[in-house]
DNA sequence: GACTATCCTGATAGCGCTAACATTATCAGC
DNA sequence: GCTGATAATGTTAGCGCTATCAGGATAGTC
């Protein structure tokens, strides 16, 4: 963005260079370029052929300054490489897409510092509002939020106090329900397979709500296998192949996500291994990789889709309640047996 | 973002609070905060010291306005849902990241016109460089790419003649090479599977240069089926199942993508088909997901990272050659043959 | 004809920041 | 002490746009 100087013909276009083509002042030109207040037919027509022909691009940097008005909404998320929060994107796009708003993503990789920082630089460009997933935040970034004076809405998970607004499900509640699922159906030598990440505080509290519901029928995990990185689907083969092996009495496997869980299924299928009947699998966030299985894996849906929408309703000011902030939206997902679940 | 009035003590901070607070003029603040110029480390001290406890955010729009300096990067893709354009991103955010520039995504849904409006949009935040997938845009887009003054890199595609800079493979070459692999395997009744997409220009190259390539051994494709929409892994099972029903005497199918290959895959060997002797399988991508399958699909990866990266070390200026603009790089994907062609 | 109402257009004053220059402190060297 | 460099800070003038209000038409009303 370097600057010509005012006689170079490729300096970039200002109102003024409309205004002065059109022969109208700036001022009605910004009118017409923003279609707001009454402007007649033929200058309007005038005004827009000017800009068009000179291929005039309003700059809203400046725009923003004088009206203190900025249509983005700030959305910061932590990964895009599984498919769930891809979801929640369509969701937010879909719902802003008549009102003018327009979603800028930010990506903190699970750390909580790179969140901080996506947050200070999202809020210095001044955002209408932020979509931020998780509840769980450091220090510098709950001071923020509370003091951006601006909407905010805590996405995916609802076990915890939101800032302003929430949207979510229950991460405990997911786990203790797949736990008495399992239990109802029989299962008792229980092992689980998740992710290292200290800082996915959703898959964390799912496992514990897991465990919850198993030491509600007195039982405790038999066995654990975590990994971190790589390829999700052979992470699963393998991770499935290492605790059977390790521990060949299992009965059901719990994956943190239904990425491995394929990947176990595949193993499984192709090792002979009876499921549902030897051994039992679920996963969890009922992605459509999922409808293309062999079988289908037993999980349950993180709503994904939903929570986008109602966040950005609530940002968009669309929400039926007119209520202005702090809303709380709990949403509850639904069991999917799928066929890796003896039936009772 | 409404403003409440001067004396509302939540009305949003500006450079003149932290001057006041710390009794230097804002001048000195806005060099602190911006690590430029000769600040002594006394003022230096004092000055972070009353930002961070009036909880200052600088305003970066009045920032850019001011020095004519954006520090954003239009990044226009046609979509999320596939891990292509993903990982393009995860290229470009790294290599963004040590220089200050930060990536801001537009998504168009291969539509033309959404790509106009997204790119408009983008421009009228007078970005420092844009990153847009493909050389085919509409007549305006391609209008404001070539007046925007600014760095433009059109990637994935190399088969055409960019506005600025290029990066990115030949589609047309990707499509004829397996082409040529497939009949030096001995496959003769050939068929295609892929989307309907009349906007995936991409795809569109490939089979182009599929054709070509089976052309030059006198063949010609025996059957095709196309789809839109859907679980691509499920759509792969249900087309796969069609078109050999239709034509139970290919003995080869070439999928426009991984994702319906692996479909296509699973599908042939639970239907007990012999692959690759019966029917051999291709796809195209090199997703990571294949690593996780029974079988490994034949296929050739889009070089996704390495376009990333050079795409934003060229809105960086971080090219080792120097070069301002007008740089065509082009990348060469490699044929993985994987376990679904016959060895020859 | 004066008056109000309605419609359209223009002049003015910033928005919050930074570039560029101006000014003031500081200190070495003679 | 004075000069002149260097370092540290302040002053001024916008960046390109829009909110706000002030007109100038035109038309209708009494």
């Amino acid at each position: 963005m370097t600057k010509p100087p005012l006689n170079d013909p490729r300096r970039t276009l200002t109102l003024r260079d409309v205004s002065e083509a059109s022969g109208v002042s700036e001022m009605t030109v910004s009118r017409v370029l923003r279609n707001r207040g009454d402007v007649s037919e033929g200058t309007r027509e005038k005004v827009l052929a000017a800009a068009r022909a000179l291929g005039y691009v309003p700059n809203k940097i400046a725009g923003a300054l004088a009206s203190q008005r900025v249509n983005l909404v700030g959305v910061i998320i932590p990964s895009m490489s599984n498919m769930v929060f891809p979801e929640v994107m369509m969701g937010i796009s879909e719902t802003l897409e008549d009102t003018g708003l327009q979603p800028v993503v930010g990506i903190t990789n699970y750390l909580p510092d790179r969140e901080e920082s996506v947050l200070y630089e999202m809020l210095s460009w001044r955002p209408s509002g932020v979509i931020i997933a998780g509840l769980e935040h450091s220090e510098a970034a709950q001071a923020m939020l509370e003091s951006a004076g601006i909407p905010i809405v805590e996405i995916m998970d609802i076990d915890g106090t939101p800032v302003d607004s929430g949207v979510g499900i229950s991460h405990r509640r997911a786990g203790l329900q797949m736990a008495e699922a399992i239990i109802a159906a029989g299962y008792r030598k229980i092992g689980f397979l998740g992710t290292k990440m200290a800082d996915d505080h959703r898959a964390r509290k799912r496992l514990e709500g897991f465990r919850e519901g198993l030491a509600k029928a007195g039982i405790t995990l038999s066995d654990e296998e975590y990994y971190a990185g790589g390829s999700a689907l052979l992470k699963g083969r393998e991770m499935t192949e290492a605790i059977l092996r390790r521990s060949p009495d299992l009965d059901f496997l719990y994956y943190s996500n239904d990425m491995i869980g394929a990947g176990g299924l595949l193993w499984c299928l192709e090792n002979g291994i009876d499921v549902p009947g030897q051994v039992g699998l679920a996963g969890f966030n009922g992605v459509e990789l999922l409808d293309g299985l062999p079988r289908k894996l037993a999980t349950m849906d993180a709503c994904r889709r939903e929570i986008g929408i109602h966040a950005a309703e609530i940002i968009a000011g669309k929400r039926p309640s007119g209520v202005i902030g702090g809303e709380r939206i709990e949403l509850f997902p639904t069991l999917q047996p799928g066929d890796t679940i003896r039936k009772i």
